[in-house]
RNA sequence: GCCCCCAUCGUCUAGCGGCCUAGGACAUCGCCCUUUCAAGGCGACGGCGGGGAUUCGAAUUCCCCUGGGGGCACCA
């Protein structure tokens, strides 16, 4: 069976290479960008540049109560941080324009009329009451609410008149009976009967289009060959189908993926935690661990690998192997690449990283620090947010009596391997002695140590409470050189002047 | 209620009639490494929802059931 069903060839220049695949990422700007519209995004994305298509962005801003400019801003903003730039939309004009729904009413009308004009459409006068009443018995007979087309043989005379009458109208679609079919790129052949499919809006009486009919003139209009976008849509693609028909227009192919759920398997929702992409940002993710993970929930290019870099998952991507069944969002797993990403970074670049939540929770380091600072807590990140809790041990101002560990101190020979690092220190030289000259200096140590009979743990776990009041944190030779040789001694001689008043007292 | 979609370890998945004693990853647990916390290495635990049918042979094909998800608006 092929797998390449998506295949059309351009028959204008003799089918020489594959189409101009062209898909949008259409999101509402009512809000944030969702982790599941990202995904959406993502996977246009993935699959318009596997095909060295073109991704446009289209905003669906026909409610214009719920839809801000804003919103439109910061999803855009989002999308860019991701690394999902598309090639055509509001702000970069493709010549497929406007994009944003509220400017395309024009666009809109047309199309309404020649419907109107080819008996595709009719107005209906129905009020709200008399569809609601037709409803409620509809449900208690078992029956499928639908409309029963009332207004649908109303002579052009009678049209007339009560429109002359000042009445409110509607525009319905007249949906043709038969099926309707088409192919799924994800999910193969899917079929509807149009017994279950009413007559539906296509212009409100307040003037205003129906979604399913604008993503349809849009679609059309803008060239669109490929609809990939959330199951939730799979039921509005039969009436986007006959409308295609209807305006004798050619319809994209469709690829509709699954929904992200949350870990109880309900809709993932705000109850489940973070669930915009600006969230996941501002905590600390990295763009490409958002990325790897969210095209890796339900797609997987076979074999073992589970790290691809964006450029890596264009190569790779191939619709065929979206997953039919929902995925669950695991915060674990996402957490673990993140990790990794983080672990994988420069110490520099980490550095530039994490000096934000530094600044944020206080927590400023010296220029000498900064990349020392890095490198010692890095394995310890889970996200960036994660990184004052793991360096504010280089900062903080340290009370050794307040220490709950004190009594780490009062072992036989400490004050010798106190003095030992003091000693080997108090030569002088960088206040934050490269890493490598750390290790050095600690190696003298615990040789100088060794000659005296201590060894291991009686060397490093006085030395880490004497220098941080605690019994855990970064290695050692991060803490001697990340510290600073200055501070260092001081805790030196705090700590050996206290065991010294201890002694003789 | 009606329509549509889906169904492999707890989670994400590989698997497209024999390579399956079902592979990998996350999580969990254990061991190792280690001055601590991590990270890392090694290992363990753990799954084809149920029932029929087709076939020499079914996780893979078909049907039914069950379960989950989505949709049925003058929302998008």
């Amino acid at each position: 069976m092929p797998r390449d069903r998506f295949r059309r060839e351009t028959s204008e220049d003799g089918g020489s290479h594959m189409s101009d695949v062209r898909v949008r990422f259409a999101p509402s700007p009512t809000g944030t960008l969702h982790i599941g519209s990202a995904r959406t995004a993502l996977y246009n994305f993935l699959f318009a540049r596997h095909h060295q298509g073109v991704m446009v962005l289209r905003v669906e801003d026909t409610d214009l109560k719920r839809s801000r400019r804003e919103h439109e801003v910061s999803i855009i903003r989002d999308l860019h941080w991701l690394g999902l730039r598309a090639d055509e939309g509001p702000d970069v004009d493709g010549g497929y324009g406007p994009y944003r729904q509220s400017e395309r009413t024009a666009l809109y009308e047309d199309g309404v009329q020649r419907l109107l004009e080819t008996g595709w459409a009719y107005r209906c006068f129905c009020t709200q009451e008399r569809l609601d009443a037709l409803k409620r018995e509809q449900l208690a007979r078992g029956e499928m609410p639908k409309y029963d087309r009332l207004c649908l043989n109303q002579s052009l005379e009678t049209v007339r008149a009560r429109l002359r009458a000042g009445e409110e109208a509607t525009v319905r679609f007249k949906v043709p009976a038969g099926d309707v079919s088409f192919d799924d790129l994800i999910h193969g052949p899917i079929t509807f009967s149009a017994d279950v499919i009413g007559d539906f809006i296509l212009r409100r009486t307040d003037g205003g289009f129906a979604y399913n009919y604008a993503v349809v003139v849009d679609d059309a209009g803008m060239k669109i060959t490929h609809v990939v976008r959330g199951e939730d849509h799979i039921t509005n693609t039969a009436r986007q189908l006959m409308l295609y028909r209807a305006l004798d227009e050619p319809a994209p192919a469709y690829a509709h993926h699954s929904l992200i759920l949350g870990p109880d398997g309900g809709k993932l929702s705000k109850r489940h935690g973070a669930t915009s992409i600006g969230e996941f940002r501002d905590m600390g993710y990295l763009a490409g661990a958002v990325v790897n993970y969210l095209a890796l929930l339900s797609w997987h290019p076979g074999g073992e690998r589970e790290k691809f870099t964006l450029e890596e998952l264009v190569a790779e991507f191939d619709m065929s192997r979206v997953s039919k069944s929902p995925a669950v969002f695991d915060l674990d797993k996402l957490n673990w690449l993140n990790g990794l990403y983080i672990r994988e970074m420069g110490s520099a670049e980490l550095s530039e990283q994490v000096r934000p939540y530094l600044h944020e929770e206080g927590i400023a380091l010296a220029e000498g620090q900064r990349d020392i600072v890095s490198a010692a807590i890095q394995s310890n990140l889970v996200v960036l947010e994660d990184a004052p809790r793991y360096a504010r041990v280089f900062v903080e101002e340290l009370s050794l009596p307040a220490s709950v560990h004190l009594e780490v101190l009062h072992e036989e020979g400490v004050a010798g391997v106190l003095a030992l690092l003091r000693e080997a220190l108090a030569g002088g030289g960088d206040e934050y002695p490269p890493v490598e000259e750390a290790k050095a200096i600690l190696k003298q140590v615990a040789d100088a140590c060794k000659d005296k009979g201590i060894k291991g743990k009686a060397i490093y776990k006085p030395l880490r409470v004497a220098l941080t009041g605690l019994d855990q944190g970064p290695e050692l030779f991060y803490l001697v050189s990340g510290l600073g040789r200055s501070r260092i001694l001081e805790r030196l001689d705090a700590a050996l002047t206290y065991l010294d008043e201890r002694g003789s007292a």
